[in-house]
DNA sequence: CTGAAAGCGCTTACAG
DNA sequence: CTGAAAGCGCTTACAG
């Protein structure tokens, strides 16, 4: 049913003392002698007194709630993440007010207008796609912002991966190891990541002086789509020697898609995923990818941190903290 | 900086009526006027109000917020389950308070307590491990609950996988197939699932009439275990021809361990797994398992509209609503 | 059909 | 060291 809930007026009642001196005691401001402290914390205990944090907001507008827009909770990397930043809240009596967008970039804007009414002293964005202008905007509107992979102009902290840098070491591995035409799947969405690290496989390749052939490329894949583009990719363009997906799932793909054809990984193609999960080690052959340096625990945990000094120092004025984000290989038998 | 909010004082003052007539337009209930309500409408739409939560909240003692205890973000399961009830909550202007106890059980005492002191109106659990005592006690003191795959006596409405039938449809596979010496991979956790789970593949083997061996099974499963349990028990009982996995991804290490031992899959020994994520297709040979009939997200679907029901008719006194969660075969290639 | 008053459970100046 | 009053932004009876 719910319980009755003990107020401060029945504190103050019962040990013979005004709300606001009770109030002093929850808070630990203000003089107050010891006596009475005594006494009221004793009162607090018997009738099992807690605070209403409603109460509490609405005095002093202010929540101890972060809101934290997220896609989809389907992929454990936003959950590693959220994960991580919640260890760093829980730690500082922060609460999370999930704001899930279902991956519908329209529900981006509601979300974080949600944010706004529940009055959340701080956000994370994780991998939304609105635009940079409509973002810094909603970011504008809310007491403290934390960006992850997501553009924005002003009015936030950026945490984001350099997919360029990123791409420069894929690239460099499979070149390193003779291969000489390299073929691209990436993702048909518009984040941050997608866009990217497409772009980065093509300057890579370009910096590393091989031609990139916009036939060799896909970023049509889709789970549900009717044809496999993998497929298609590799049967148009069968002098591809090595293969780079946006992720490791699709790079498993790959690997079917290879038996499949008769082509052998490693030797007649090179396969490289994208974020070491679990997978990348249980395939055949097991699959060469790049991972995050630190943890994605630790990545939220950072996002965490530097919102909670934003919320502190109380304005959008400082410096913007850019944080970027580099990549390891983790080479396996897909692409030793 | 956050925005300067607009309040329901403001609207009256410019539309020059009572604040009660404007609570009165922003709820829709009570008579008024056709051209005061066209007139209130259109101040709020040119001045941006939009009602502060937080407020009504204090005032009415609902909050529109669920909250949801989950043990971990980083497991997709749970974020499939999450994700389902989300969509039904957002339909219904409902929030969710994210209660992550990170696997901790001392941590679900005080999720459960931070629920309470933010009045959510209803709360879901998600695999809890408190004993059916203490969560039988957390759940009275909230509005409403739903407890999913977790013990309580009384309270919620329950929603729970049946781990008998499910293990008795496992074991009468394997039992078709040819399999006579079935061993048993479990986890070393204490959630409702991990206990059930291992009943149900004890009761099944009697009730098929195989002997229950002890020293066939493992429940030691850890994934930073020093030892590899899989392959000790393996080794110790070469005879097992059949090995039923906790979970898909346990399932997928009993394949290296099978390659390492040079015992063939499906051939010399049947591997099940449990729970057909994307890893059981890309594994080689391709994982048998079992999974839910109905997807995850429907689970989370469903209980939300159940704890939807319970918060409208506002009392614990209805009557248990339990579902029973039934599993199906997903035949592939280590178990054919 | 509309409004004045009180209240939800806290905190914030301001007095003493 | 302690308290009376006002206020946060709403809603809920109660009047008229």
């Amino acid at each position: 049913m719910g319980k009755q809930h003990v107020t401060i007026a029945d504190v103050a009642e019962k040990a013979n003392v005004s709300k606001m001196t009770v109030s002093r005691v929850i808070n630990n401001k203000g003089e107050i002698s010891a006596a009475t402290r005594q006494r009221i914390l004793q009162v607090m205990d018997e009738l099992g007194y807690r605070p209403n944090p409603i109460a509490r907001s609405l005095a002093t507008n202010t929540t101890l709630r972060i809101g934290i827009l997220v896609p989809t909770l389907s992929n454990p990397y936003f959950g590693a993440i959220i994960e991580g930043a919640e260890r760093v809240f829980w730690e500082n009596n922060y609460h999370i007010l999930l704001g899930h967008t279902d991956s519908e970039p329209s529900r981006e804007q509601a979300v974080m207008e949600i944010f706004e009414d529940h009055r959340v002293d701080g956000v994370i964005v994780l991998s939304a796609r609105s635009s940079s202008e409509a973002m810094t905007q909603y970011v504008r509107n809310q007491r403290a912002a934390v960006a992850i992979n997501t553009v924005v102009k002003a009015g936030a902290a950026r945490v984001y991966t350099d997919e360029l840098k990123t791409m420069a070491l894929v690239v460099n591995h499979l070149m390193k190891t003779g291969r000489r035409h390299l073929g691209y799947i990436g993702l048909d969405i518009n984040t941050y990541a997608s866009i990217n690290r497409y772009r980065g496989f093509e300057s890579a390749l370009k910096n590393a002086g091989l031609r990139f052939d916009p036939n060799q490329q896909s970023t049509a894949w889709h789970d549900n789509a009717p044809s496999n583009p993998i497929y298609e990719l590799l049967k148009a363009n069968p002098r591809i020697d090595g293969l780079v997906c946006y992720n490791s799932g699709i790079a498993a793909r790959a690997l079917q898609v290879c038996a499949r054809l008769g082509r052998c990984v490693p030797d007649d193609i090179a396969i490289m995923g994208y974020d070491d999960i679990f997978l990348a080690e249980m395939t055949s052959p097991t699959l060469t990818t790049i991972d995050l340096v630190i943890p994605k625990e630790e990545v939220g945990a950072m996002a965490a941190r530097l919102l909670l000094e934003r919320i502190e120092n109380g304005d959008h004025a400082q410096e913007q903290a850019d944080v970027i984000l580099e990549h390891k290989l983790i080479i396996r038998d897909s692409a030793p």
